[in-house]
DNA sequence: AGTTAATACATTGCGCGCAATTAATGTGTG
DNA sequence: CACACATTAATTGCGCGCAATGTATTAACT
């Protein structure tokens, strides 16, 4: 995707410095990068973090209801689910009222990581720096483009 | 990562939606996966659709340039660029002057892709939505942020 | 010249993301 | 009840990203 910043004079579009998408594609690899040192101790990677972070606050969550949440369906959450589930930080259930729905709860030692993670958003906030308005605008930003991607709309284009 | 927006009262740093990385994290996938649709009509990924980019405006280029623009490292482009290889887009040559480095160039067919992936980032932009000073926006704070996490530097946070 | 160090790339291994398919369970309808 | 259909997860296969390691070539130094 590209934008026009010289518009007195024909832009490239497929040049790499006119790329919005490839300038959020190199920050979410740099980011994930960043978390990687903080994690370790956790002994988490990013995905599996996200996957904490929904079962600390909703435990008793089903496969499905989880992955609407960090939109991710279950050929990335089931083997990831399962590795949580041999580090034994998370059991993986079967509703009693429907034996399809797997129910995940945090394990005893995955409420103790819930403790150690509490500094982790502190620690990452330094690294990315930029003001907290900066930060609150990268993110609508992201979600608003998330909300167009995921609604096949279109805008005033030729249709 | 986390941003405080309700200041008046204690907000959970390790909630979902306080977390601008997971924001990223999601609109990069929302984005790659709305890329391929348009990029399998020229049997590309987004990543494949990256290492083109380059090539088309800098034939003969080595991998080392290639990763240091794309922020990639050979673990990632070798085999991509075996498979670009395989389907006869991209020649991997390797210097006369300097054995250990590949000379990597855009074959005829590569070439007559340039034509057909003009069309792909108008074709985005409509996808994404918002203006282009939403867009430009997004760019600029994506690229201070992969500036900041790839710089070890810390803001004014404890050290 | 000979040894050491640096450089460029390749390889291995692991964990995603996701499309596509399959399996098992549940629901609805006649 | 029988059958078609939907729903929930699991499975398979492939292509990244990247850390760690290996290998071949070049550069540097004495």
């Amino acid at each position: 995707m590209s934008i026009k910043n010289a518009p007195e004079q024909a832009v490239n579009p497929l040049a790499l410095e006119n790329q919005v998408c490839f300038s959020l594609y190199s920050a979410t690899n740099a980011m994930i990068r960043a978390y990687r040192p903080l994690l370790d101790e956790l002994s988490l990677t990013y995905p599996q973090y996200l996957v904490m972070m929904v079962l600390w606050k909703e435990p008793g969550i089903s496969v499905k209801t989880l992955g609407e949440k960090l939109h991710l369906d279950s050929g990335t959450l089931t083997p990831l689910l399962k590795r949580l589930e041999a580090k034994e930080l998370v059991s993986r259930g079967r509703s009693e009222l429907d034996e399809r729905v797997r129910v995940l709860h945090v394990t005893e030692a995955g409420r103790e990581l819930h403790q150690q993670a509490l500094t982790v958003p502190e620690q990452m906030r330094c690294k990315v720096g930029g003001t907290l308005e900066d930060l609150a605008q990268l993110k609508q930003l992201c979600d608003q483009a998330f909300a167009m991607l995921n609604s096949g709309e279109a805008t005033s284009c030729e249709m």
